[in-house]
RNA sequence: CGCGGGGUGGAGCAGUCUGGUAGCUCGUCGGGCUCAUAACCCGAAGGUCGCAGGUUCGAAUCCUGCCCCCGCUACCA
């Protein structure tokens, strides 16, 4: 699947452009009805990550993350806090879009369901699913949840008629609704399915959106009588369109107008990989493919849901007072521990548990020690025994070239895999291997001996392209920290694709540029809570 | 019979789809080295892979039953 071209590249006349593959990737967006926290963080690294590698490998990448800003529920917060709705969206859009910069997020595009341009591409797709035939008007009576945005019956109530999820009180609402008629998609989803076996990963996941479709679908309430602040239902003003449809469309909607003047959709329609939490499964692996479907445009090609963060095996809520807060961290220790940590502890797709002594052991043994340690003992040892210019290389280590090239291609693997700690183990013993390679040639013993000259030069230059190599491995995940390693060894720090991963690929002769520790000791403290 | 995930050396995990030497990290113990952020390297001890049956020449891996833990109900990734 080879869509767009490469832009902007002088192309001699005769020779044709080089079709690049283009890589759509997406977060959720996320509903701007309480502050960001460490899940949002979760969500927003790994996209990154897998964004960044992808770039490594010359794809022609598109990032797209943003804000979900509409619905009652956002309405009546507004209200409590005293503000216009559009006002309340936008500050805590404005702390979602803070949050991308301190975790070095690279994303391409910033949506808001309240961008002018995306309340148009809404109204758009919602029309095109309506003349399609698959919406009707029905009537719906039920006790509504402002806060589950959703209806209920006498049954679903708890005592004193109450919403079962928030114990909050219901209202009796009889509104004439926009249906989607979602049940009619059952039999196209379940081909779907069939015939795209790893299109929602992890299996489990896929089983799981599987049994809900095949348990029957009902259809779905498409707008909202009731609701304002939403997007008008365009053949029937008097109506909003349910917050779900609205936010969905994002990721159609925002690549008519994320850059100016160009519609990036034939680049990068449909997306190639879209992340989110599980809690959101049944809308992005039910709802949105039989909208699509609807609306006659391609499905995404793959889902990864992944699982929660857990503290002390529980799931973190505000409820009991267990989140962790990921700034004091990423304060004490930089964002790229934060990222290294999420990316290797957990199992992308499996929950994965968040606790201070997992971090901080991580940070010290791994990052300080063994990778921080590593750069130090280099740039030492090449200062001291060759005045900091690292020396040729012999073609001595041609076994190590091929332990280079068989560590990029299983990080390459894993990635395919979407396996991100796996690919960090994989790009991780090439730092254990860098660590060994120094004992078993003991430089410091080599340079006391005049005639193994050549020795120490291989050496020190097998120790220094053995790190940068590293480094390129390892930027998706640590990429502040990645840049200033290939700096300290006199390297372009902005030389990262996957095909500079090889040996021999740097610059030669090299002065290097000491920097101060990578990763500095930070004295345990009281764990932040 | 609601659905699903999990139970592997002290801790945390991989391996289970595609049966055939049980692997990794941390921790513990012993040793080496001194270039380095008291960092690095090597070695050792430690597991009847939740329980019980079954299939098989052979099962952590396949089948059956059972036990235990956790989600599916919350702000919320």
């Amino acid at each position: 699947q080879q869509r767009g071209e490469a832009p902007g590249r002088a192309q001699h006349l005769d020779s044709p452009p080089v079709p690049r593959q283009s890589f759509y990737i997406t977060t959720p967006i996320y509903y701007v009805n309480g502050e960001p926290h460490i899940g949002h963080a979760y969500t927003t690294i790994m996209t990154d990550i897998i964004a960044r590698h992808h770039r490594q490998r010359g794809e022609d990448v598109f990032f797209l993350t943003g804000t979900d800003e509409h619905g009652a529920k956002i309405a009546e917060s507004a209200e409590r806090a005293g503000r216009e709705p559009k006002e309340h969206a936008d500050l805590l859009s404005a702390r979602f879009r803070a949050l991308g910069g301190v975790l070095d997020s690279t994303h391409d595009f910033f949506i808001r369901t309240t961008d002018p341009e995306h309340e148009d591409g809404v109204q758009r797709l919602v029309q095109q699913i309506h003349d399609a035939g698959d919406v009707y008007r029905g009537s719906y009576g039920g006790w509504y949840c402002t806060a589950c945005e959703a209806f209920y019956s006498d049954d679903d109530l708890s005592e004193g008629r109450r919403c079962p999820i928030h114990g909050t009180e219901v209202a009796w609402q009889e509104e004439e609704n926009w249906f989607f008629r979602l049940s009619a998609y059952r039999d196209r989803l379940l081909a779907h399915y069939a015939a795209n076996p790893d299109w929602v990963l992890p299996s489990a996941r896929r089983n799981e959106a599987q049994r809900m479709i095949e348990g029957g679908l009902d259809d779905l309430s498409m707008s909202r009588a009731q609701t304002a602040w939403g997007v008008r239902v365009p053949w029937d003003p008097e109506q909003t369109i349910y917050v779900w449809f609205d936010a969905l469309l994002n990721y159609r909607t925002a690549l008519a107008y994320a850059r100016p003047g160009e519609d990036l959709v034939a680049r990068f329609w449909p997306p190639s990989l879209q992340i989110m939490g599980k809690d959101i499964l049944k809308f992005h692996a039910v709802i949105w493919p039989a909208m699509l479907m609807a609306a006659g445009l391609e499905l995404p090609e793959r889902l990864m849901i992944h699982g929660y963060l857990l503290k002390g095996g529980e799931k973190m809520s505000k409820t009991t007072g267990n989140v962790v807060d990921p700034f004091p961290f990423i304060e004490r220790y930089g964002i790229d521990a934060l990222r290294y940590y999420l990316a290797r502890e957990v199992r992308f797709g499996e929950d994965g548990t968040f606790t201070a002594e997992g971090f901080e052991a991580r940070y010290a043994g791994e990052l300080a020690n063994e990778l921080g340690n590593l750069l130090n003992r280099t740039l030492n040892m090449v200062g001291r025994y060759r005045d900091g210019v690292v020396p040729a290389d012999t073609g001595a280590d041609a076994d190590l070239a091929r332990e280079v090239d068989d560590a990029v291609a299983a990080v390459v693997a894993a990635h395919d895999q979407l396996d991100i700690s796996r690919a960090m183990d994989a790009a991780w013993a090439l730092v254990r291997r860098i660590n060994r390679l120094a004992e078993e040639r003991a430089p410091w013993a080599l340079a006391k001996d005049p005639a193994r000259a050549a020795d120490l030069d291989q050496a020190l230059f097998s120790l220094a392209e053995g790190l940068r190599c590293v480094a390129v491995l390892v930027w998706p995940v640590i990429p502040a920290s990645a840049e200033r390693l290939l700096g300290a060894l006199g390297q372009d720090p902005s030389a990262l694709s996957l095909a500079d991963a090889r040996w021999g690929a740097g610059a030669a002769g090299a002065t290097l540029a000491p920097v101060p520790p990578l990763f500095p000791r930070v004295e345990p403290q009281e764990t932040p809570e």
